[in-house]
DNA sequence: TCATTATGCAACCATTTGGTTGCCTATTCA
DNA sequence: TGAATAGGCAACCAAATGGTTGCATAATGA
């Protein structure tokens, strides 16, 4: 069950090595945490509690192969923040600029 | 001229106050401070601080209208990151749905 | 004019955050 | 079997964050 918690994936978003994360996971999925780790500027346990706060946003879902930590891209909660408050923001965009520039028309009139 | 940091962007949204913010300027653009401290729970000041992050991140853009300032919704970033960022996961959504699953299921197998 | 209203600015505070180091455990493979 | 590899866990730290209080300034209107 995918049950997706807002507040942790705004959150866990808020952070460039968290997004530089997920980006290297859309264009490599499934990468272990010692491939994960190259090319990042921190430790590896900086890495790991990226890794965390992704994970506990439903964002990444690992699974244990051996001794290695596959990770993999969770698509849903980006879907649904899309959905759900973006899509919301988007539908009212042309209204919004709108009444952004009448009010700075306004303003030096 | 709306460049856009998104980083600045990133870090804006991921307070709940902020959102909730931009979501009462969604439902009624163009609020004075005084009205957007209403059924705010933390103080005249604080709200500002949260109003100031959000124009920093040029989320929301303000107009003097005599003593009062009015609080303007800006549909550019949003956009933007939609376009930038969320519609790069949205692409290859169904992709990485499968290949979760796929690992999901070579799990326990 | 003078009280009221709307907002700004600075200092301060506790908590959270992002990062580190050090050490431990489990798997792999020569 | 034992060294090397992959990763976890805990303690610690500085800086950023979210919030407050107190006081200052500017516009409004009776």
């Amino acid at each position: 069950m995918t049950f997706v918690n807002e507040e942790s994936v705004f959150r866990a978003l808020a952070d460039g090595a968290r997004r530089k994360l997920l980006d290297r996971l859309h264009a490599n999925n499934g990468q272990t945490l010692g491939q994960l780790c190259a090319e990042m500027d921190c430790t590896r346990q900086g890495v790991t509690k990226h890794l965390n706060i992704l994970e506990e946003a439903n964002l990444v879902v690992t699974v244990w192969r051996g001794r290695e930590k596959l990770h993999y891209l969770n698509p849903v909660p980006i879907h649904e923040m899309a959905e759900r408050w973006i899509s919301k923001f988007e539908r009212q965009r042309l209204a919004a600029m709108h009444q952004l520039k009448q009010a700075l028309e306004g303003d030096d009139r």
